[in-house]
DNA sequence: GCAAGGTC
């Protein structure tokens, strides 16, 4: 009898894409009792080498399998004081509403030789596979665990995967626990504390769960931030120049070099002496070739932040529509850090399955037929998925409008960066007027190459300047002074937000958008509409409990050495530094967990003996409100 | 009643 491998994958969309590739399309289909996502594909394969011809059972989890929590006797709030959470015992176990999919997998892996990992390529992705590799072993203790590494699902591709196993990779899992272990001790431990101790200081607050997460409270931090910029900014007054030529029937405006001053008496003297010069002399004429780049390769971050910019999605929204177009096979894995194409992938493949458009086919021809470049490459490759890409095209039709927004995104997105940049011609004219400089700036645009297909891109031709000649001189038609005044930042808007988060690693691309809701749930911030119509956006603005928790924490470690808020994103980068360091062998997973267990303990214990400070910031704020 | 991370 043939040999029987075991294969499975992080959700069941991968487990059919697989089933599909290796069968050539023919495999029989089985459901498992208890859930309804599962199903087991059979079906036969030569993995070639030493196993040669199986009969293969392909199948999947459903993300990860099982959770981390405190021994029984700590779940209870009253059970321990918060602060023993650090140290209390941990289980992990299966999830209850995963024991049908540990029981199926523990099932199969008795009658195989081999379990093959198929999850996610990266670190989620790798213990995701050693709670697969748990369960196999639990049901067949001599079972051979291996690995198949892929990066998308394109049919050779996973062919190559299954042929060629690696081993699954200990130390990203060892990271992920750590990160597991850190986020349930450090988040119950201060949750629980802050909640029991700020609930009985204002009646608004009782009841009311108040979290602490080491990824939430650094969102709430750049909220908060942003606010108090706002609030606290004074307008100040400014004074500049402006020098304006009429010639060749053209207005030509002069930009100061200084911008502008803050002092009215010196930029009225520095003007007087330029009129006492009378003439302006040409010092510099730059004419030169220029160009507006086309777009890096799409990752889930530029998908959140444009989306949030272009579509009037908010980043929740983007990420499910995109998960589903994902599912339905229109583009590939929306969850990516990667801005460089791998020079394996077929780009010109790709651009002909968008013939069919109506909008943009016709563009799509014209890239084949001679316009294709190479597209630019980013600085990131998580090593597990391309940028985002359309695979296969869809009749508008078939989708609905938010489903339309965001494909159509992904295709312009991608014909763009396959695209020729932008070409224009700029010019500068620049003047000495007395002892002052100014500037003047032209741009025509000869050549719009991937702006065509990417219209969330703007790059307009100005007025053309008049001619001039290196080192003449010519009298100004005026030259005056003008007042402004410097006006106040705005509120932090989501595509903002989640370009700090991504900028401090708060978050995965996968999320953010939860961490967003998260807050808001809350009630630590709230939204607000700034504007109206095509020009609205969505602005964060903190609630009173908000900045009173960000400025209790602040007040709790100022003062102090070596400590650093929690509504800072320091800590949690630091944590991050440490996985990398399990990773890559230099640290191990019970020394990371020790070393930030004692970073976070030191803050737990200034937190409780300053308890007071994140009281009064309470009081300070929500008992004012009742009465305001 | 707590976290963050997978995925449905």
């Amino acid at each position: 009898m043939a040999r029987k491998i075991l294969c499975v994958a992080e959700k069941p969309a991968i487990a059919r894409a697989v089933a599909t590739h290796l069968s050539g399309g023919s495999f029989q289909t089985h459901a498992i009792r208890g859930n309804q996502y599962v199903k087991n594909y059979e079906f036969d394969f030569n993995f070639g080498g030493a196993w040669g011809n199986c009969s293969v059972t392909m199948t999947s989890v459903v993300g990860h399998l099982t959770g981390l929590d405190f021994d029984r006797q700590y779940r209870g709030w009253m059970s321990c004081p918060p602060g023993m959470l650090f140290e209390a015992p941990v289980q992990e176990t299966v999830d209850q509403d995963k024991l049908p999919i540990a029981d199926n997998i523990r099932n199969q892996a008795k009658y195989a030789k081999a379990l093959f990992i198929w999850t996610d390529c990266d670190r989620e992705g790798e213990h995701i596979g050693s709670e697969v590799r748990n369960q196999a072993k639990a049901g067949n203790a001599r079972i051979e665990v291996k690995r198949a590494k892929f990066s998308n699902t394109e049919s050779a591709h996973v062919r190559r995967a299954a042929l060629e196993p690696v081993n699954l990779d200990e130390y990203q899992a060892n990271a992920v626990a750590a990160r597991i272990e850190l986020d349930l001790r450090i988040g119950a431990a201060f949750t629980r504390l802050q909640t029991l101790q700020l609930q009985t200081v204002v009646a608004a607050l009782k009841e009311k769960v108040i979290s602490y997460g080491s990824c939430q409270f650094p969102t709430l931090g750049f909220v908060v931030d942003r606010y108090l910029r706002v609030k606290n900014f004074k307008p100040e007054t400014f004074w500049g120049i402006k020098v304006i030529l009429n010639r060749e029937g053209k207005k030509v405006n002069f930009l100061w070099r200084r911008v502008h001053l803050f002092d009215r008496a010196v930029v009225t003297m520095m003007l007087e002496r330029c009129l006492t010069a009378k003439q302006a002399k040409v010092t510099k004429v730059n004419q030169k070739p220029t160009s507006k780049w086309r777009p890096l390769p799409l990752t889930t971050v530029d998908l959140q932040m444009m989306g949030s910019r272009f579509l009037r999605l908010d980043s929740q929204t983007i990420m499910k529509v995109a998960e589903g177009l994902y599912t339905k096979g229109f583009i590939s894995y929306p969850r990516t850090e990667t801005d460089q194409f791998d020079k394996a992938i077929d780009l010109k493949k790709l651009i002909e399955k968008q013939y069919p458009d109506n909008a943009w086919g016709q563009y799509a021809r014209e890239l084949i037929d001679g316009k294709f470049r190479t597209p630019r490459s980013g600085r990131h490759n998580d090593k597990a998925h391309p940028p985002i890409h359309p695979v296969s095209w869809v009749s508008p039709n078939q989708l609905n409008s938010n489903e339309k927004k965001v494909y159509e995104f992904v295709v312009r997105r991608f014909l763009a960066c396959c695209s020729e940049d932008a070409k224009g011609k700029s010019t500068e004219i620049e003047i000495q007027y007395g002892e002052e400089f100014f500037h003047a700036n032209g741009l025509i645009v000869l050549e719009r190459n991937y702006l065509d297909v990417y219209v969330y891109d703007k790059w307009e031709s100005s007025q053309q300047l008049p001619n001039f000649e290196l080192g003449e001189s010519f009298e100004p038609t005026e030259a005056n002074i003008f007042e402004g005044k410097t006006t106040a930042p705005n509120y932090l808007t989501e595509p903002e937000l989640i370009g700090l988060m991504d900028a401090n690693g708060i978050g995965t691309d996968a999320t953010m958008a939860e961490h967003i809701a998260k807050i808001k749930e809350r009630e630590y911030v709230a939204t607000n509409q700034r504007g109206s119509g095509r020009t609205s956006v969505q602005e964060l603005i903190p609630t009173r409990l908000g900045v009173a928790l960000v400025e209790g924490y602040d007040n709790v470690v100022t003062g102090l050495p070596n400590s650093v808020s929690l509504s800072k994103p320091f800590l949690r980068k630091e944590m991050e530094l440490r996985m990398l360091e399990i990773c890559s062998g230099t640290k191990t997973r019970q020394e990371v967990v020790q070393q930030s267990l004692d970073m976070y303990r030191e803050v737990f214990i200034h937190t409780q003996r300053r308890i007071n400070m994140l009281k009064d910031a309470c009081r300070k704020y929500l008992v004012e409100s009742a009465t305001s």
